[in-house]
DNA sequence: AACTACCTCAACCGCGATAGC
DNA sequence: AGCTATCGCGGTTGAGGTAGT
């Protein structure tokens, strides 16, 4: 029988007791939230627990606005994943799902209410891609300078056609919302398979000609770039990451 | 300065999934 | 197999801050 917990204090975090939590997940490990609250002292929740570490009191969360790199991620990842912000806050390090849920809330869903439209309606899905999208594309700044983990320069490409992927001999595509594979030459294209939400393209699908390659983002570690791309065309909008070494 | 409206985001709740007994 | 505890997720709330009047 689940015992009823008597006087389990709710509401804001005193800074005491964020000690006592991030001590005892330094000695215990995450996990097992309701009995490390309790040799904390802490008169919480395993949930509450929970939530405090992962929302506000982990390592290398990020703090502040959400970039426009960030909001143009999160709109394509919820194009492809809908509602599910874990999902989406996996690819925005150092940002929770909260983070995420409360910017599609605040800012997206707002929006869409303001032009008096369904958040899914075509026309809101239009307006995201064609004005909202490339708004936040043309704010994002070179990272070549914030880079911290080597002196070499980035590559950053922007605006390129699809077919430039080609000018980096070695790149290859790691992950990718989509399944495809880089060929050696001619079209890259090629082997675009099919859309996990029903739409298939066939395998000797070439490159449209509205087909526009948009990069918002790229960071390296050690001899590996990363670029993070997008691309447009028939309003259905793509991601993928792709991993250079040089 | 005082009031109000709006915004942000930390925290809670309910529920389904999973693990363990 | 069934029950209970725990975890994780998505939806929602509300306190505190800020901007506007």
């Amino acid at each position: 029988m689940k015992q009823v917990s008597m006087e389990m204090k709710k509401g804001p975090w005193s800074s005491d007791e964020d000690s006592k939590l991030i001590h005892s997940i330094s000695i215990f490990g995450q996990g097992r939230w309701d009995s490390l609250a309790h040799v904390a002292g802490l008169k919480r929740s395993g949930k509450s627990c929970r939530l405090r570490w992962l929302n506000y009191l982990r390592p290398n969360l990020r703090r502040g606005k959400i970039t426009p790199q960030e909001q143009l991620l999160i709109l394509l990842l919820h194009f492809r994943f809908g509602n599910r912000w874990s999902k989406i806050a996996e690819n925005l390090p150092g940002r929770s799902d909260n983070d995420v849920k409360n910017y599609w809330r605040t800012k997206v869903q707002k929006h869409a209410k303001q032009l008096h439209c369904e958040i899914n309606s075509q026309q809101f899905r239009h307006f995201l891609l064609y004005e909202w999208m490339p708004s936040l594309l043309a704010q994002q700044i070179p990272t070549s300078s914030s880079s911290s983990s080597s002196s070499s320069e980035l590559i950053v490409m922007e605006n390129c056609s699809p077919n430039d992927i080609n000018t980096y001999p070695n790149a290859n595509i790691i992950s990718s919302t989509d399944s495809f594979v880089k060929e050696d030459d001619s079209n890259i294209w090629k082997n675009l398979s099919s859309f996990e939400d029903g739409i298939n393209i066939p395998h000797d699908f070439s490159t449209p000609s509205d087909m526009t390659l948009h990069n918002y983002s790229s960071h390296h570690e050690d001899d590996h770039y990363y670029f993070h791309n997008y691309w447009t065309s028939a309003e259905m909008p793509s991601l993928y990451e792709m991993d250079v070494w040089l």
